[in-house]
DNA sequence: TCAATCAGGACTGATGCAGTCCGGATAATC
DNA sequence: GATTATCCGGACTGCATCAGTCCTGATTGA
């Protein structure tokens, strides 16, 4: 199915609620804002902090901050934060020689064009994009309030 | 890790395995020569075959045939085929109007282009192209004949 | 000193995948 | 007609990974 885990999908959500925002906020703050619950949220800024596209700042009043604007995170960058290495196949990733059968299996590196293809695909889009398409009504307000409570 | 299945990384080997062979093929006969487990390369045929991508004859004397030139078959009809269709997040997958959390979601539909950039991309890919930079060694002789036996 | 916040990791339940196996149907051959 | 080789369709089990939660400690402002 090619998919990609969920903590990526909520990645780019609380990065686009990062921005528009000054100063820090507070996992807190964001997961009652996006409705995700609060410690997926400290999951996920946590992931992203160790991978420097958010800074964190301890202590009262800290909080998260983006590093770079929306523009400047194509979306390969989340997915490698989070997910760990874009690679397709178990031979790409870590293995250095090859798979379990080295000198057997025939396409080795025969996946490198398709993850190169990929790799730019998602390296073309930013979060900016997928910004742009977002409600309005999210981008300005808080949402879950109504449900929640 | 955005990775597929390795069932598809063993549907290209036996894709690859089955052009250039007249005639049909057995499926302990594919085994043999790609050295993927006979049980296994048998359910990579009959899920290629329920997509279409080989024709199989029954009884004896029976095998498996490529439809298609490998030229003709996009590196996504194998994906698609083998690990359902490409689609990155749970959103844009099965469920009509939405997620769990239906007007929460702030991300509704905003994977969409980075769906369609990496379908245009494995779409764009044939099997031919991985095949060309197959080894010769392969191509031409059985593997596993002398770890085998 | 106290309270708020992040850091880092451990932990558990659920989900999906890998791989195997079995009984049945089909077709060529003897 | 019997036999044999092959595909068909599904069920099944163990394993790995992911999702989500929680806990303890370190840091920092009030």
């Amino acid at each position: 199915m090619l998919r990609l885990s969920k903590l990526t999908d909520y990645a780019v959500v609380v990065l686009v609620r990062l921005s528009g925002m000054d100063g820090v906020q507070t996992s807190p703050g964001i997961a009652a804002a996006t409705g995700i619950p609060e410690p997926t949220v400290a999951k996920v800024l946590k992931t992203l902090a160790a991978g420097e596209l958010v800074s964190s700042q301890r202590g009262a009043k800290g909080g998260y901050r983006l590093n770079r604007e929306l523009s400047a995170i194509p979306i390969a960058d989340v997915i490698a934060a989070v997910d760990g290495p874009i690679a397709l196949t178990a031979c790409v990733e870590g293995s250095p020689s090859g798979c379990e059968s080295q000198g057997l299996c025939p396409m080795r590196g025969r996946w490198d064009p398709v993850n190169d293809a990929i790799h730019k695909a998602l390296t073309d889009i930013t979060l900016a994009d997928m910004q742009k398409g977002l409600l309005p009504a999210f981008r300005a307000a808080p949402a879950f309030q109504s449900a929640a409570e």
